[in-house]
RNA sequence: GUGGCUGUGGCGAAGUUGGUUAACGCACCGGAUUGUGGCUCCGGCACUCGUGGGUUCAAGUCCCAUCAGUCACCCCA
């Protein structure tokens, strides 16, 4: 056994598990381009204080940050969230005089979080996240959420809840804050630590509290609908009138608070509620942002995402028995019968291949028997034979393994026997079009 | 950071109160079938029993530590 061992909470990722993923990234693709939302790379690391905001309460800026320190003496932090970094780069980039606002974006990459892992979460996870920045307009909002709503339908997803709040308008939230204070003084002593730290940094975050949650107090607590302005409540109407507008059964969760301080106005999460879930339960959540883009030193600007967890999407697709598992397929797999005849296979392969059919061979020296079972696995279409009789002629055998139909034809005629059997009416020249067909449903 | 369960060949999995060369199944390789596979039969391969200590004449089996997996809390995607 090996002596080395990969750190907890990562993963390896190969077989048919990696053409899950590829099937994901190439359908986020699809999706994202008729939205007309941009791919953006940021680094993967940042100087730390990109993440680490000023009055950040969050664990996962102040607890679970991989800070290293550079060789020369700068502070860099691994990215555990995407947006902080897209808005970083959104200013230090001056996107912000882009004419056509709101910027949209889109990133498929890997956040780093130290955490005890578990189903559903790991220490290095890769999310697929959108912001689209510069313009605060409800039919922003339901754009982005009806996006990631979207991918996960036309994955066959259905036991989903797409869960909405708004945490309203500076002036909205300051109002609930105090009102929040006030109510939760008389009762402190009696909640958990954490709720009383909270009390202090972020009143809002006890609402999310689990340990409290049958807490008279907290069943009694205000709700931020009272104490939403005026504009603050015509926004967050207009945002669920678009949702139903789209066709999405939304359900109102006024203790919604999120995890990052940052939000204001709309949040939402889109929640698995199969039973074989878990309970990271969350496939995706974010929410709108108006402070973010001047903190960073731009200009005064909103914008609006989420974060979705590629991996908690694969739970949730096995959760609900869905298998996007692609196969690998071959149309041509070589048989040497003795190894000197492995340069030819070679050769015939090569051809083949270059001609547009996937193609395998023996490398082993083996049995035929044991070459035939290779081929079994491979799924091989056809199968060619090369041995002494087809040497000595410069002949190969081939065997359609579907309708049994064998020949044996000269090297010239491989690519023709193999285009009468394997390509039909079908154009192998046309790119697949993806948008006109079901293809994206595979279960 | 806290807690429960788990860790035996590529995979699945036996292993009793510690006792000679650690079952079995799958897979793989060879043969029966000297060039035609997916069935059957026979044979074969398979590296420290997670790692490191300890107790003992003797440990996969007991003790300690450690690493990892898994699930839950916390938090989040």
């Amino acid at each position: 056994m090996s002596n080395y061992q990969k750190p907890r909470g990562t993963d390896d990722v190969y077989g048919s598990e990696i053409t899950k993923w590829h099937y994901i990234e190439a359908l986020i693709r699809e999706i994202c381009y008729l939205y007309r939302y941009h791919e953006i790379r940021t680094p993967i690391f940042e100087h730390t204080e990109v993440y680490k905001r000023q009055e950040d309460s969050s664990d996962m800026v102040n607890k679970e940050m991989y800070t290293f320190d550079d060789n020369g003496g700068r502070s860099l932090t691994l990215k555990p969230e995407g947006t902080a970094g897209i808005i970083r780069a959104f200013v230090e980039n001056k996107l912000y005089n882009t004419t056509d606002l709101p910027l949209k974006l889109y990133y498929i990459a890997p956040n780093f979080r130290y955490e005890r892992p578990q189903k559903g979460r790991m220490r290095i996870h890769y999310q697929f996240g959108v912001e689209a920045i510069g313009e605060k307009n409800p039919t922003v909002d339901v754009e982005v959420i009806f996006l990631g709503y979207s991918l996960l339908t036309a994955l066959g997803l259905q036991d989903l809840k797409v869960l909405v709040n708004t945490l309203g308008d500076d002036e909205s939230r300051s109002a609930y804050r105090s009102a929040l204070k006030t109510h939760f003084k008389q009762h402190l002593a009696s909640m958990c630590p954490d709720c009383q730290k909270r009390y202090e940094q972020n009143p809002l975050r006890i609402l999310d509290c689990k340990v409290d949650k049958e807490h008279p107090a907290m069943l009694s607590a205000p709700e931020i609908s009272d104490y939403l302005s005026e504009q603050a409540k015509t926004y967050f109407a207009s945002v669920l009138n678009d949702l139903k507008l789209l066709g999405i059964d939304y359900q109102i969760e006024p203790k919604l608070v999120r995890g990052l301080d940052y939000y204001s106005d709309t949040v939402f999460e889109v929640v698995s509620c199969n039973k074989d879930m878990g309970s990271q339960a969350t496939i995706f959540g974010g929410g709108r942002y108006d402070k973010l883009v001047e903190y960073y030193g731009g200009p005064k600007m909103s914008g609006i995402g989420f974060g979705m967890g590629i991996e908690r999407l694969l739970v949730a697709l096995e959760a609900e028995g869905i298998d996007v598992a692609q196969p690998h397929e071959c149309d041509l797999y070589i048989m040497p019968l003795d190894a000197s005849y492995q340069s030819e296979a070679l050769a015939l392969a090569t051809i083949a291949r270059s001609n547009g059919f996937t193609t395998d061979m023996d490398y082993q020296k083996r049995s035929m028997k044991a070459q035939f079972k290779a081929a079994d696995r491979a799924n091989a279409k056809v199968i060619a034979i090369l041995g002494e009789d087809e040497i000595k002629s410069s002949q190969v055998t081939l065997k359609n393994t579907l309708t049994k139909d064998q020949v044996t034809v000269s090297y010239f005629d491989l690519l023709a026997t193999l285009e009468s059997w394997l390509v039909e009416e079908e154009d192998i020249d046309e790119p697949h079009d993806h948008e006109n067909c079901d293809c994206t449903h595979h279960h």
